[in-house]
DNA sequence: TCGTGTCTTTACCAAATGGTAAAAATTGCC
DNA sequence: GGCAATTTTTACCATTTGGTAAAGACACGA
């Protein structure tokens, strides 16, 4: 049995292990926690209920496992933030790969704005341990540039949500933009040139 | 029985109606759709289920109700917007509005959030209906704005898309700014500070 | 090829949940 | 007060859902 932190997993179990987490991905996005079930995520898995409860302890389980994955490539651009680039150009690459993210991986951007719409209940923890000690950090760095006249002064709190809020936007809120946009293709590349103009006209100093 | 649309309502009938509405209005923005239950809301109501089943014919009817009375207010802001007034002052109000919003009727904004995030299975009417003609013309008033010169030329829908990201970002991520502001009350003055200086450097001619 | 450990299926179950029927209580009008 | 209409409760029900037990199929090294 997989329980535990045992050895090396088999092939069968990396392979049904991604598959389910895949599957689960696309279902907790689609209808949140409360909304998927065990038997949706197993169909699309392509495995019986019983078989995923054999790779998982539970719904729940599963769950928290693609939080915690989600985590780490959630952070990553941020990360990437370097603190001896171009400020202006650093900050702009990070709201390019944020866009960018929201177009590749709109079901994890979901997945995360669902977790945090109802309160965090599974993620308060790490946002506590993971995000919030980044979040200082780079508010920090970004503080200095501005202490340094490189970037115009603004509260860099609200400016890193504001980046949050303006690409994830694109992938949770994709079902009104799509009715509001009617499908335009260019939809990515103009919020991108958007986001850009808005972004360096807000910080050039 | 208070099926279809009958006489005047009783006072009874608007009393309960209202108690059962504000309390599924606290469970659905609480825990989404398919994570409230019938009996969570006839608890926060104070009635019993069955006495819930007798004013609305099912669980998906007070949903929808919901939905379709947030609409109006929803929209409200958007369509104060006044084509004669000073450009620069309609969008700043529009904002510190929107922003208002956020803060007084965070339900509201994390109801409206979770029906999109799932694909707007019950609102995508509406959407066409009310929603995408208003914002059409707003585009069309702010287009016209910027070819009069009165302000800087930016992609209108972009525009209204970062508005409403970037407010109701407060409502809807509530759990993680609270965790990265640490409580601090002056969130929301700092937002409003924030958002005025990031949309006057946008649209200044 | 045999046997052991890994994986999968079949057949269930208990709890939760949306919903109903009908009796009982209440309200409001004459 | 009396009576019809409205409102509320009690007692259910069928389905869904997360989860389990145990038997069966399968892989693979000796």
């Amino acid at each position: 049995m997989p329980d535990g932190a045992d050895k090396k997993p088999s092939r069968i179990q990396q392979r049904n292990r991604r598959l389910i987490l895949d599957a689960a991905l696309d279902v907790f996005s689609k209808h949140g926690y409360r909304g998927a079930t065990l038997d949706q995520i197993a169909v699309a898995a392509g495995l019986s209920k019983p078989n995923i409860l054999y790779y998982f302890d539970g719904k729940e389980e599963i769950h928290v496992t693609l939080l915690n994955q989600l985590m780490e490539t959630w952070l990553d651009p941020l990360v990437t933030l370097d603190p001896d680039g171009d400020p202006l150009q650093e900050i702009l690459g990070y709201v390019q790969r944020k866009l960018d993210m929201a177009r590749d991986l709109p079901r994890e951007s979901r997945l995360f704005a669902g977790e945090i719409l109802q309160g965090a209940p599974r993620m308060a923890p790490h946002l506590v341990a993971d995000l919030q000690p980044l979040f200082d950090e780079k508010c920090a760095v970004i503080g200095a540039w501005m202490d340094k006249g490189a970037l115009a002064t603004v509260d860099p709190r609200h400016l890193i949500f504001s980046i949050w809020a303006t690409t994830q936007h694109y992938a949770d809120f994709d079902a009104q933009v799509q009715v509001l946009l009617r499908d335009d293709p260019e939809c990515h590349g103009g919020a991108a040139k958007y986001l850009a103009t808005m972004f360096t006209k807000l910080l050039s100093p």
